[in-house]
RNA sequence: ACAGAAUACCGAUUGGUCGUAUAUUAAAAUAUAAGGAAAGUCCGGGCAACACAGGGAAGGAUAGUCGUUAACGACGACCAGGUGUGAACCUAGGGAAAGUGCCACAGAAACUAUACCGCCAUUAAUUGGUAAGGGUGAAAAGAGUGGUUUAAGAGACUACAGCUACUUAUGGUGACAUUUGUAGGAGGUAAACCCUAUCCGUUGCAAGGAAGAUGAAUUUUUAUUUAUAAAAGAAGUUUCCCGCUUUAUUAUUCAUCGUUUAAUCCGCUUGAGUUUGUAAGCAAUUACAGACCUAGAUAGAUGACCAAUGUCCUUAUCUGUAAAAAGAUUAGGAUACAGAACCCGGCUUAUAGGUAUUCUGUUAUU
RNA sequence: GGCGCCUUGGCGGAGUGGUUACGCAGAGGUCUGCAAAACCUUUUACACCGGUUCAAUUCCGGUAGGCGCCU
């Protein structure tokens, strides 16, 4: 898992990324961000809602994958961005470590070359 | 050996690298960290608020007996009925002789029956007797078998067996068992309404409490008196009525703003706790003594990756044997169900694979 | 986390202890020069598993799926 600071609280700053951040779609799931000038420290989410699975065994081992890979990637991330990263599908589990690690680092990647050209920060 | 029954239990282990939460601490570091069902939320209790948990009506739950328990719709032992060759298992198992309702279709008739065919008597048609036999149906004058009686028949009468109500005696705390006598003769359904007995106040930790700023609102009448009393109204308590509480300016309610790296803190984990021993009891369980402290998250911790071992299954080879069983090696596969959210006692449902104890039936050998 | 409710053909939607109405949709036919409308015929259902009962979609218990409310 990842530290609690690098946690969201409450629900009004999680909104203010959905509502204003920029997405991108991978077949299973998709990534929100969204950089601000004020804050200093990085914070992600991962959201696994109960259509993917019904049961919290499964639910809870595709987030602490995608926590796992996050936090030995912490290098690629910007020190004032805000990442949501929500599953669609339960297919996520079968995926390999590495294959996962892969997908999830490049659509970073992409997102941050994005929000260089557009410059879009608050 | 095969096929079963019951009860109790385990449900992976070790190492490496990188991490998460809590506690201790200045920091580093150390310690601890998910189940038998944590699940479903089906019952019961603690705890909290409302009145200290009160009265009546309505409503709900349970239903053999005795016990266990904080309590229960749970559990234990026993009784009765049913199922099974048996070990055992199943049962919402009070009342239909308080009252009401329902019993489709078929059938003559579905409940104080009054006869469709049949049998007998009598006739021109018919009418009368009869509940033995047939047919319908889930269920049919519902006490079976043998005999007597008769026009034909029938508890109409009798012998034996059996049922119901009351009753005698013995055993048992009791349900009840065995037994004595008298009387009786028309069904089912209460998981239909209902009656009887017992129990239940309502809401649920998102309960409840603490932590900002500004503004607005907080009634009327009477009496004495100039701040008290009484009455009405209002608000709260809710399935309804009664009753109760408040009528406050350091308080309550509403609105707006602020806080977003405090959307926080308390409640929150020492408890009907875990474990060892002894004693009581058939048992559920209880008593006493010793030792121990063992998760506490809140966009929600308890993990990710890698390696080895164990267990089980399958294939092949070897040993082994009359044939099996069993053992060794090689290769491949599987390793379940499932994630604390205030806490306990049960129930129900899901679960790869495995272990132990007691018992039953069949076959074979001695 | 807690509390409550629902499930009937392809879709909507009545019903109740005795084998399920109706409307729309689908298929075929009548009518028409051809269509529409109208009329006639027809296909497809009580979420699943147990219990009570002579008989259960209905009554009772459990399971599955779906929905709502409480900060």
């Amino acid at each position: 898992m990842i530290a609690k600071k690098y946690r969201f609280h409450g629900q009004k700053s999680l909104n203010e990324t959905y509502k204003r951040g920029i997405t991108l779609y991978e077949k299973d799931f998709s990534i929100k961000s969204l950089t601000k000038t004020r804050q200093q420290i990085p914070r992600f989410a991962v959201v696994v809602s109960k259509k993917v699975s019904k049961k919290a065994v499964i639910r809870n081992k595709i987030r602490r994958k995608i926590y796992e890979i996050i936090r030995t990637n912490l290098n690629i991330i910007k020190e004032n961005q805000n990442l949501i990263i929500t599953v669609f599908k339960e297919d996520v589990l079968n995926i390999e470590h590495k294959k996962l690690n892969k997908k999830i680092t490049n659509l970073i990647k992409k997102i941050n070359n994005q929000e260089d050209k557009t410059n879009k920060t608050i």
